[in-house]
RNA sequence: GUGAGUGUAGCUCAAUGGCAGAGCACUGGUUUGUGGAUCCAGUGGUUGAGGGUUCGAUUCCCUUCAUUCACCCCA
């Protein structure tokens, strides 16, 4: 018989592991929401045209990555690969709705990118992130990366870098990439094979090859940031003291590139030396020209996208409480079974996570179940305790022990378990 | 798409061209109404799959699949 797996790159999230994801999640709503950013859920389906207008014609995801397949009638459409391309959609479609400019949406979600899975890497990933449209404002920049600093420093990851450059806008990256090409058109010889496909494609992405023998050549390179038109450099200028204001470290770093079409002036990443080869827990930039390019007025936007999967490997393990069982209750014998039944839905309707054993099963293996599902309490109702009308409710912990009046269990449980 | 590594019990891993092992986990017991620890016993395998070499392959060779890591790319 042949064995169901799930695909490659595909992964089942079991409790335990789940339940850490869940914490992040709350710990994401509350966060942006604070930084006054509402959420929004799109489509994981979509027209296969948003994103080759969007993440652009040659990059590698548009290219060989996506998932696209013909819909019934015929509709070439594509499970998204990343989220930024469906928000600006629906900023769009639902332009009217939108009262207040900037508009701040947050998402999380599920992407997919037909890649080989990898350490921090896999084919369905999950990513939660940020967009800010309609703003031009350097300040901006500013608040959305302050949001991404606390959002690590809330949930406990330390020792990550937020790394930022500025990529020009339309006036002064074509001569920039001019300069870049001119540099680099000297050396194709020493540089990587890698390397000289960059050349022709996005001579950007020579800046952060991971070849020694490109490093060399690259560090000479002329940087974007010294090559920014007056508006961007100003821009730029705004982005770093915004953040000293705010006492938010980073480093300027002059090779850090994007690899979507979209962006422009600021880029920025978190990194981590602790991921292995997928450094970046978090990337983003400006993207000033997109809302344009998918048919809409210019308007100017940035955004971020952080890796679930990556960010789950940096939290410690420590700091995950999850769900253990408030109550078990044992009954022994079905008359016992049979008068704490009832009390058990009445506990769970009272938001009291409990459970309850076979009535049939010798106590001890109840206890055992018990332990097993890390219940704080257990409830023990057996004949002697309906002779007696007490039950007895036992501290796991503590192993202490007291009695509870059987016709008011339901009060005399919550006053004893409830914290 | 490219390259390298690894596939043996539910999990983590040993071993040997000649009867397939340990720890953990699981089940039961340790006096019949009190969990975790100790001790004792037990269940559990087509050694990923297919083919080849061989008297004999889990071991050597080929193919294939899975998986991991790295490149590419990206969060």
């Amino acid at each position: 018989m042949e064995k169901l797996n799930a695909l490659k790159g595909f992964k089942d999230l079991l409790p335990g592991e789940s339940e850490k994801w869940e914490w992040v999640a709350s710990a994401v709503r509350k966060t942006f929401h604070a930084f006054g950013f509402s959420p929004i859920r799109t489509p994981i389906l979509e027209r296969t045209r948003l994103f080759t207008r969007s993440i652009g014609e040659t990059t590698d995801i548009v290219e060989k990555e996506m998932y696209t397949f013909e819909d019934w009638d015929g509709k070439p459409v594509t499970l998204r690969p990343e989220g930024t391309a469906s928000v600006v959609r629906a900023f769009l479609e639902h332009r009217h709705q939108i009262l207040a400019l900037p508009a701040k949406f947050y998402y999380q979600g599920p992407m997919f990118r037909h890649e080989r899975p990898q350490a921090g890497r896999l084919r369905q990933f999950h990513q939660v992130g940020a967009e800010i449209i309609g703003e031009i404002d350097p300040e901006q920049d500013v608040e959305l990366l302050s949001l991404l600093s606390y959002f690590f420093q809330r949930i406990g990851i330390s020792d990550l870098t937020l790394e930022i450059n500025s990529l020009g806008c339309t006036v002064c990256r074509p001569p920039y990439r001019a300069a870049l090409q001119g540099y680099f058109g000297a050396q194709l010889d020493t540089l990587c094979e890698d390397c000289n496909r960059r050349f022709h494609q996005n001579p950007l992405r020579i800046l952060d090859c991971k070849k020694e023998s490109c490093k060399a050549i690259t560090t000479d390179a002329p940087a974007s940031a010294n090559h920014l038109c007056q508006e961007c450099d100003a821009h730029f200028k705004a982005v770093q003291e915004g953040l000293s204001s705010l006492k938010l470290p980073f480093v300027i770093s002059k090779h850090l590139v994007r690899g979507l079409d979209y962006y422009t002036k600021t880029a920025f990443e978190m990194t981590t030396q602790n991921l292995g080869a997928q450094n970046a827990v978090a990337a983003g930039g400006r993207y000033d020209g997109l809302v344009e390019a998918l048919g809409g007025a210019s308007t100017p936007a940035i955004g971020f996208a952080m890796g679930m999967e990556r960010l789950m490997q940096l939290l410690p393990e420590s700091d995950i409480r999850y769900s253990a069982l408030q109550l078990f209750i044992v009954p022994l014998g079905e008359a016992a079974h049979q008068h704490v039944f009832p009390v058990l839905y009445d506990l769970r309707r009272k938001n009291i996570r409990s459970e309850i054993g076979k009535s049939g099963a010798a106590l001890k293996k109840q206890m055992k179940q018990a332990d097993r599902l890390n219940a704080a309490f257990v409830l023990i109702v057996g004949e002697q305790e309906m002779e007696m009308g007490k039950a007895v409710l036992r501290n796991m912990k503590t192993k202490e022990q007291v009695e509870i009046e059987l016709f008011n269990l339901l009060e005399g449980v919550i006053a004893q378990i409830s914290p």
